[in-house]
DNA sequence: GCCGCAATATTGGTCTTACCGCTTTGAGCT
DNA sequence: AGCTCAAAGCGGTAAGACCAATATTGCGGC
């Protein structure tokens, strides 16, 4: 790792070095290497060794360009790539802060990878299917009797809105995403609500076939059995058939086209 | 949803709004609503709504600028900013492009949120051992002669390197990242990889320890051996066994500090 | 002496202009 | 037709200036 930049030569004025016989290194020759890159590894390689911590404040732009020996826009610019990233943030009139990367970054960040990679649905389900199972047993264990009138909540709504499709995708949703936070993991709270985001049109697509909804119904009120009953296998096997007969129907019913 | 900005009002020399006696909807008022953000958004709009695909290039930025009615600074903050979520990437010389959100991208959000929150270890324990015993399993069912001729070469260079701190670590690393190739799920990947490297800590407090070291071989040579037999439940147990050894380690001889 | 408020300094946000170097393209030459 | 090279297009950078909001300071009143 090269790590450039971090030093602050290069003053200000370009060198010259007239002449080098290399493919001339001076000025710039890469059209992919931005100077605000450079300012970006630094500051990043800064945060990462703790010698910027999350809450304090960055140098202000003015300094930071003539540390880097580079124009202000060139510090904007990083700054607004770091923005991007969710590690800073800035604000007007007083400077700019290195913040903790908030889950809905990361999430979105899941979200938009797996869209964009249009990755089959059977590795996604996969995934899915392996930890929700495992939260649903956890959460025979530990729901809590407010959990259990949650879920329950949700299921009437699901029962009760054949043919509105908003309302059933919303209920399916928070049967799942209650299941999820009872586990009490962040991580698998984050990486559920990113597959559940990633899987909105093949929900709809099934909520809106009859046989499929039947079942969701009743495999929501299997699993939600099983969970007050306490049952840990129960609830897991439950959402495991759950989950592999949305699988079942979406591959059956559906062009071969991805969510 | 306001999505403010598209229009192109405002053009561009700044009007001098004499004492406009409403709340003066020109100008800024709030510090934390940069102009660029309302680039940021329409521009997101147009890449989720299908009218800026993946590949596609972005107008220039002077035209750009002349759309949104703002100068170019701000278009370039705004891109800037989407570079940094990876969504697109400029090239000096030919025009921005719309591109696919990198894998690194998501697993360095999903790093750096599993940083910034401090989670527990446990949490990310959780998930980990999950599934990363599946994935053993998969393996087991799934793997080429190659694949175990790799595994069997990291296992050497573990076994050969006691007191070799980076080797071992590298060799530990190697083991779990080519079970994980194995399965084929990149989403799979994706989270064990960020798992990982989140837990680098971890992984050196505990191969400085005798003991741990010896049960990390034990226990790779273990999952080896019935990746190698296709013993597809003996792979997940002596997994899910390693990865619990490993965190009961940690636990024991670590300060209450978190990776 | 302490508190509150106004003047001031600081800082990010935006605009403008200008120039550089790379990429692309197309016209002219071979 | 194919190739070459110059012009146009575009992003990258610089420098200087001004605005609005915040943070700070210091003065005056209580």
């Amino acid at each position: 790792m090269s790590d450039a930049g971090i030093d602050s030569s290069q003053p200000n004025g370009r060198h010259e070095e007239a002449a080098l016989s290399a493919p001339s290194p001076s000025r710039r020759t890469d059209p992919d290497a931005r100077r605000s890159d450079d300012v970006v590894r630094n500051l990043l390689r800064r945060i990462r060794e703790g010698s910027l911590r999350t809450g304090d404040k960055l140098p202000n732009e003015r300094d930071l360009a003539t540390e880097f020996g580079v124009s202000r826009p060139v510090i904007r610019e990083a700054i607004s790539h770091l923005t991007g990233r969710g590690v800073v943030s800035p604000r007007g009139g007083s400077g700019s802060t290195v913040t903790a990367v908030a889950p809905e970054r990361a999430q979105e960040a899941l979200v938009l990878y797996l869209r964009d990679n249009r990755l089959d649905y059977r590795s996604i389900h996969e995934v899915r299917e392996l930890i929700e199972s495992h939260a649903a047993g956890v959460a025979a264990v530990r729901a809590s009797p407010a959990d259990v009138e949650a879920l329950q909540q949700s299921m009437r709504t699901l029962r009760e809105s054949p043919g509105h499709l908003a309302a059933a995708a919303d209920a399916d949703v928070a049967f799942h995403s209650i299941i999820t936070r009872i586990t009490g993991n962040e991580v698998i709270e984050l990486i559920l609500s990113s597959l559940h985001t990633s899987l909105v049109t093949v929900r709809r697509h099934n909520l809106a076939l009859p046989s499929a909804y039947k079942e969701a119904v009743r495999s929501h009120q299997a699993i939600l059995d099983a969970i007050v009953e306490g049952d840990e296998t129960g609830a897991r096997v439950a959402m495991s058939a759950h989950l592999s007969a949305v699988f079942q129907y979406w591959q059956e019913t559906n062009q071969p086209e991805v969510p």
